[in-house]
DNA sequence: CTAACAAGAGACCGATGTTCTGTTAATTTG
DNA sequence: CAAATTAACAGAACATCGGTCTCTTGTTAG
């Protein structure tokens, strides 16, 4: 940071995408619920209050980040889904389960959003992220319709909706607080998902697509 | 209660039972997130610092509640499955979407338990959940292979374990906090979850099924 | 160079979970 | 029955956290 005090419009930008960005790091690094607003505050170099001039809550910082990783996760579909072949089920399985893997800040926030994050902020803010949720789904879904059209456009938004909830279970499960991580190594069979993250995503995606078919 | 000051056994055997009561009564109505140790401590009748006297944290409360709730929904799907037809992959989703209606403080713990309630617990507290968890997985999908003998008993934990996942995420988005409420009366099409929790839950497990049997 | 403005620091506040300490009610015992 | 005991409990204190308030001072415009 070459300026201390941000007054030109350009640099409070570059703060405000300072705070994004740390937010984003720590959050990746030990999980969104453990970091505090000093923990932020201390990784960009500037005071706590400081912080709630760019954002009016902790809430918001990273509802925020929740509202740009769904378009994030929409262009990582597509990328995917580009050239794969027409009826290619576990294609789209293992691309939503790709994507989903390479975000686990996405994943995090998941759980938090609904359970923490849609509280304390402002109405502007609460929209943007439901706006940015809701398009997501259905970009996905729409992407998922140019492989496997013999979806409706509800089936896949239902597909997409669940592979969420899941993934977002079990990304919970999958990243155990220390404690738990002691125990499981002490008794392995206590361990409800034993398996990695994404090829469960992935055989879980496949089973409702075959599912949807098959009803 | 009759007595001030609980120094015989049974008299705390009754007290530890009422802070129970109370937690899973206030948890019921107001949400866990909402349940402070004052809120608790209030409703018993006692003071705050007197419930850490029972339990060793806030957390080992609801953890407790969540180890209790378990078994009491193994024995609600074996109540409600008995006498059920073989092969009816209908009732046996109806049966897992109905049990799971009728506990909403067991669906709104499972997501508590993976976030915040598996941390700053004895590991006694952590092993007992552990424990009770996977045992009720394991006697649910029990319970359903009496009814649909196709499923393996990997297949039956699959899809209790995803069944769980997805009444998780959507029991969160089925209560969403005061904010969102107003969002979604003023713009409805951002609620991304529309429909109602039972049949939803129920349609996916259906899905689930007959998705396992097509593979 | 100077004046004005607002970014930021630091003190402060309220809520919450948790600990500490003194009190006193329930039980036990002489 | 009275006195002694002891641990359940209340209340105060403490730590941490998110968030507010106020004043300082770096930055920019003129």
């Amino acid at each position: 940071m070459t300026f201390q005090r941000a007054r030109r419009p350009e640099h409070k930008r570059q703060r405000y995408e300072a705070i994004l960005a740390a937010a984003r790091a720590l959050g990746t690094r030990q999980g969104v619920r453990a970091v505090s607003l000093a923990d932020i505050a201390g990784a960009v170099g500037v005071h706590k209050s400081a912080l709630l001039r760019y954002f009016e809550t902790r809430e918001e910082i990273y509802l925020r980040i929740a509202t740009e990783d769904w378009p994030d996760w929409v262009q990582g579909m597509r990328a995917r889904l580009a050239g794969v072949a027409v009826g290619s089920v576990s294609e789209v399985a293992a691309a939503l389960a790709a994507t989903l893997a390479e975000r686990p800040l996405l994943c995090d926030l998941l759980t938090h959003a609904s359970l923490n994050l849609e509280r304390n902020v402002s109405l502007d803010a609460a929209r943007a992220y439901k706006r940015a949720t809701v398009d997501a789904l259905a970009a996905v879904a729409a992407e998922i319709r140019t492989v496997l059209p013999e979806l409706s456009e509800d089936d896949a938004i239902e597909l997409v909706g669940a592979v969420n909830a899941v993934a977002a279970s079990l990304w919970q499960a999958a990243h155990p607080p220390p404690l738990m991580q002691a125990l499981y190594e002490e008794e392995p069979d206590l361990r409800v998902a034993n398996f990695p993250f994404e090829p469960t995503i992935a055989r879980l995606a496949e089973t409702l697509i075959l599912g949807i078919r098959a009803r």
